[in-house]
DNA sequence: CAATAATTGTGATAATTGTCACAACACCTT
DNA sequence: AAGGTGTTGTGACAATTATCACAATTATTG
C-alpha cells in the first residue's frame, strides 16, 4: 500500500483531497521499529508528530519505582506525539514499540502548519482527542469502581476494540499482550491477572490457545462488564 | 464585569478581537444555576456548549448502583459539553452545580460555526483538551500506582490548582468539598478520606478549619505527592 | 536438541482499604 | 435553645488483592 493510501486511512486525513494529501505526505519521515525499542522517551523535547503505518505501540507512563502503567495500545492508523505539540508542555508518555512497527512522523512545525491550512484537519483531531478523553473518563470510572474482575475484563474489552477481529459474535485478539501488560493496562497485579483470565475461561466467556483470545459473544460480553 | 470581558478570560476565545468577541458573544444565553442543580444529564442529548463565567461545577459518572466518580472540578472561566459536540456521541458525563453558578451557552451549530470560521479557536480548543487529556493521564497513573493517601493527596493537588489562591507559598482552598465528594475524586470511600486528612494533618502537612483548608508549602507538598 | 530465558500458574500470607455501625459535631430552622 | 438534618470521626471487622516464593510451562538461542 503506498504511503498516500495509509494516510488516507487516517481519520484526521480522510476528509482531504489527494493532491493535498500527497503534499503532506511528502513531509514525513518514515522510521521502522523494532519490537520492545522506546520510540518516545518521557521527558525528552524531541517534538514530533507520528503515525503508524503497521505495528503496535503501548503508551506508558512509569512511577519513580519503575511500576508501569499502561495508558493506551495503538495500532494501524492511529497517531501520537501531537499532546506536547499542543500544549507545548513536555513528554509526558513514554511510547515503546509492542511489535516491529512502521510510522511515518511529521516535524513540529509542519504539524501546525498542518492544523493552520487545513481546519479540515484540525476539527478531526478535535473529534479524535474528544474520543480519547471519552476513553480516559471511562478508564478512570473503572478504575474507581470496579473490582480486578471487572478492570480486567473492560481491559480485554478495550484490547478487542483496538485489535480484534470479529467473526460471528466472537472476537480474536491475536498477540494478546503478556500478562504483565495487561496487569499494568488494568490497574492490578500480574498474578492477578492470570487468575481472573482461569476463571473467566472456566465461566466459558473466552478460551485461550497461546498468544491467542477469543472472547465468545462480545456483546453480551462488553454487556457483563460495562 | 461584562459578558465579552469574562469571555476574554476564557483561554479559547483570548486571541479574539473584540468585534469578533462581541458576535459570538451575542449568540449566546445566560443562565443560572443553583447549588445542587443538574446542569447536564447523562444519556441525554440536548447538545450545547457551556462557559462557566462564575461558579463550581463538577463532572461526574454514575456507576449502575448510584456510585459516583467526580471526573474535574470546573470553575471560572472553564468550559464543558463540548465533547458530544465534537464526536457526536452522546453525553457521558453529569453536570452538577457545587454552588450557585453562572454560565453562558452557546448552541450546537453556533459552536461549530465558530470553530470553522475561526480556526484558532479550534486550535486553541486544542490546546486545551491536550492539557485534559494529560490530567487524565496523570489521574489514571495516580489511580493504578498510588495507595490511598497519595491519591487523596493528589487529589487535594488538582483541587487547590483549579480553585485555590497561593499565600506566601501556602495554598488556601475555600469551600472545601465534603469528604464524600473528595472521596469520589480520588477513589476510595468517605471514611478512608476522613482518617487520611486527620493524618496528614498530624503530620503538618496542612491545616483545616470548618470549610476551609490550607496546605503548607505547597511546592514542597505537590513533590511528596506527585 | 539441550539448555537457558521468559512467561505463566498457584498456594500461602500480609497489607490495605472498604464496610458497617454508631457517636460526635456542625449547621439550619423555627 | 431545641430539634432535625447533614457531615465527620472512629473502632471493629471483613474482603479484596498485592506480594512472595516457587513450580510449571512455553519460547528462544546457541
Amino acid at each position: 500500500m503506498s504511503k498516500v493510501e495509509h494516510l488516507r486511512k487516517v481519520p484526521i486525513f480522510s476528509d482531504l483531497s489527494d493532491s493535498d494529501l500527497e503534499k503532506i505526505s511528502s513531509k514525513m519521515i518514515s522510521r521502522i521499529y523494532e519490537k520492545g525499542k522506546m520510540i518516545l522517551l518521557e521527558e525528552s523535547e524531541g517534538e514530533t508528530f507520528f503515525i503508524i503505518l503497521s505495528g503496535v505501540v503501548k503508551v506508558t507512563r512509569l512511577s519513580d519505582d519503575g511500576r508501569e502503567v499502561i495508558l493506551a495500545i495503538l495500532g494501524e492508523s492511529d497517531f501520537f506525539g501531537e499532546m506536547s505539540l499542543l500544549d507545548g508542555e513536555g513528554r509526558s508518555a513514554n511510547i515503546v514499540a509492542n511489535e516491529k512497527s512502521e510510522v511515518v512522523t511529521l516535524s513540529r512545525r509542519d504539524f501546525l502548519d498542518c492544523l493552520q491550512k487545513y481546519p479540515k484537519i484540525a476539527i478531526a483531531l478535535l473529534e479524535e482527542l474528544a474520543v480519547r478523553l471519552r476513553k480516559s473518563d471511562q478508564h478512570i470510572e473503572s478504575l474507581s469502581l470496579s473490582d480486578s474482575e471487572q478492570r480486567i475484563g473492560i481491559t480485554l474489552i478495550r484490547l478487542a476494540e483496538e485489535l480484534g477481529t470479529i467473526k460471528k459474535g466472537d472476537v480474536n485478539v491475536k498477540n494478546l499482550p503478556y500478562q504483565q501488560d495487561l496487569a499494568n493496562m488494568a490497574g492490578t497485579s500480574r498474578e492477578t491477572v492470570s487468575r481472573t483470565l482461569k476463571l473467566l475461561e472456566s465461566k466459558n466467556l473466552l478460551k485461550r490457545d497461546g498468544r491467542n483470545l477469543t472472547i465468545y459473544k462480545f456483546d453480551s460480553f462488553r454487556q457483563t462488564f460495562s
